[in-house]
Parts: structure tokens; C-alpha cells; sequence
DNA sequence: TTCATTTCTTAACAATTGTTATCGTTCAAC
DNA sequence: GTTGAACGATAACAATTGTTAAGAAATGAA
């Protein structure tokens, strides 16, 4: 965890988990933010039955819906343990107080905001200028932890594609 | 322009420009913020020569490459005039200036940031869960003024198909 | 009005992806 | 070790989209 983080420890609570856990099931209001020590966490939303990953996170993220963290409302995906996990969680409520009494910390949540919606704003222009073969390539480029450490068909849904289609893909020349 | 600006008229100027005016290049630094008055503008990006547009401004909506004029960094899109427009304009400095001394404007401006992430986010998960042919009836449901105003090969790329595509959508059934 | 540009439609063909199903492999739990 | 679930590859077919090209329709400027 960060240095502004660390004078807060006691505020966290640690929290291990197995693989396949749902931490925050979408539709549901976020009340906590998770911070991964170790493992590895995804977020998908369901779409006529079918999961479609929209994020993958890996150890020093965090995580949360942070629209429903932030507005209370419905969070718009679930969040859930790829592998079994070790994190440090901290309630909606010690947040928020933590958020009004540490500038830095507020400071460090707008950046972390920011930071988010350029690399939202990059991953969706590579969705209107790429195909799905040159996002892939482009992942493994740019993320070759998440080919390494994650199931294949979670990829495919990432990439807005069929499992079978990115088996395609792979073995396409 | 919303309340809290009015007090700030006046480091605002009035600009008239015809149709198909660049106001930002791909590349460049933004340095002024414009806000709509009449008329309509463009966000697009450049991918192999073919011009994909990334989204569409209308009246009373404040436009810049935000994360370019907050940062100094290369902007990723063009910003250009779809209409003859009248805008307002305010310089990067004097918005600078402003943002520092005006707390309801700093505060504002991280709500709009934070809106435009979810409304970024949104319009991502369209990509994702739907066919160009579901996200062309949701454009009609949830944006019509833009069908309406805007030429259909500009509509096309918008939804991440070619304009070929679009017409065939469109008289499909 | 006239002319040129822009915009939209349609056609034909190639390429890609989705869908459904089958099969082999791997992995973990018992 | 055995069993069942999860995972990945492959095949066959349907559906959609991209590409290129040609022409009709609308628009705007002189």
C-alpha cells in the first residue's frame, strides 16, 4: 500500500479468500474497498446470461465499483476472485472519513479518477480502431501478466469476443 | 453557461466559426476550453487515415481535450465543427486562474470529470454487450438530436462500423 | 438555376465472427 | 487413482461486417 495509506492501517481489515468469490455482485450498493496483496481479482457484468469481464485487476490495485462506492447507487458490474486472494478491505463509512480528514488522500483519489477515465478513454478508443486480432496482440504487448495469469475465456469476453474466436485467433498463423 | 460561471464572464470570448473548422489537431496541446452557445462539434481520432469520430457536443456543453489542457500532454483526438457554431472560449491560463480561486468551479469541474467517466464507462459496456445494430437503437432511444443533426457516415464510425454497414442497418427490416 | 461536392444506397465478394457441438487435456477434490 | 468439472481446440454452417465500386439523391456555393 501507498505512503499517505500507511498511517491508516488500523483502519483496514485483512480478508482472505478463495477463487470464484463474489465480493460485490452487480446491482448491489459498494460499501467496500478492496486493496490486493496478493491474487487476483476481475469485474464483468452479466448480458443475457452470458459474463463479459470488463477489467482485471492484479496485486497493489484497488479496487471497488467506485461510482456506487462514491453515489450509492447500483453498482453497474459484479467483482469477483480469479485466484484465491489476500486483501485489505476498508468500509464505506472509515473511507469517507479518512477522505474528509487527509487532503493527500483526497488528492490521491482524484488523480486515481483521472487516471481511470484516461485508460478507460484508451481502451475504448482501441475498441473503434482496432479488430479483435490487434487488441489481443495489443494486450500482449501492454499486459502480458493478465495472458499469463488468467483462463482464456475470460480474455475472449474482455476483448469483446467469443473463446472460440480468440482460440482462432491464436492459432491463426 | 451554468450559474457559477457567470461571475466569470469576462474572461470569456466570443468566437464564430463556419462548419468543418479544426479547433484542436490530434497532437497538440489544448489550450482553450470551449463552451457551446449554437452549433454542434466533433471529438475524432485518426486511424490510418480514416477519421473515426468519438463523440458529439451540442449546446450548452463545455468541450476540450480535458485531459490534454489538464496536463500539457499531446491531445489523442481532433476536436472540429460539425455546424457554423458561436462559441464561448476560455484560455488554459485563465481557467487556471479560475479554477484556483473559485472552489464551486474546482468542485464542478471534478463532478463533470467524474460524470464523464461513467457516461465513458456506459457508452464502453454498449460495445461490449451489443451488436452495431443494438447500440444503433440505442442511439435513437437515448440520443435522437444526434440522428438528427448529424450526417450518417459521422454516426457510423461513431458506433465502430463503416458507413456501408450503418445504411444496411438501417433499412434491414 | 447550375455545377460540384457531399451524402447515402446498393451490389458483389471476401473475411471475420457467432453459434453449436464434439473431443481431448488438465486440474482439483474425493 | 478415479471422477467430474473446467478449459481449450476444432469443425461446419449461418450471419454480419468490411471492401470496393458505381450511381442516385441531397446540399451548398457561384
Amino acid at each position: 500500500m501507498a505512503y499517505e495509506w500507511d498511517t491508516f492501517r488500523h483502519l483496514f481489515k485483512r480478508l482472505e479468500i478463495p477463487a470464484k468469490t463474489t465480493l460485490l455482485a452487480e446491482g448491489k450498493i459498494s460499501r467496500t474497498m478492496y486493496f490486493i496483496e496478493k491474487g487476483c481479482l476481475r469485474t464483468w457484468v452479466n448480458n443475457n446470461g452470458r459474463e463479459i469481464t470488463t477489467q482485471f485487476f492484479f496485486e497493489g490495485d484497488k479496487v471497488a465499483s467506485i461510482e456506487s462506492f462514491k453515489t450509492n447507487q447500483p453498482s453497474l458490474y459484479s467483482i469477483e476472485s480469479l485466484e484465491p486472494c489476500i486483501l485489505q478491505t476498508i468500509t464505506q463509512k472509515d473511507f469517507e472519513n479518512l477522505f474528509q480528514h487527509s487532503p493527500e488522500i483526497r488528492e490521491e483519489m482524484q488523480e486515481h479518477l483521472f487516471r481511470r477515465l484516461i485508460q478507460s478513454q484508451k481502451r475504448f478508443f482501441s475498441f473503434l480502431k482496432n479488430t479483435p486480432q490487434q487488441r489481443y496482440q495489443e494486450l500482449i504487448q501492454e499486459h502480458p501478466e493478465i495472458i499469463r495469469r488468467v483462463p482464456q475465456h475470460y480474455i475472449a469476453s474482455y476483448l469483446g469476443i467469443t473463446s472460440v474466436s480468440l482460440s482462432r485467433i491464436r492459432n491463426r498463423r
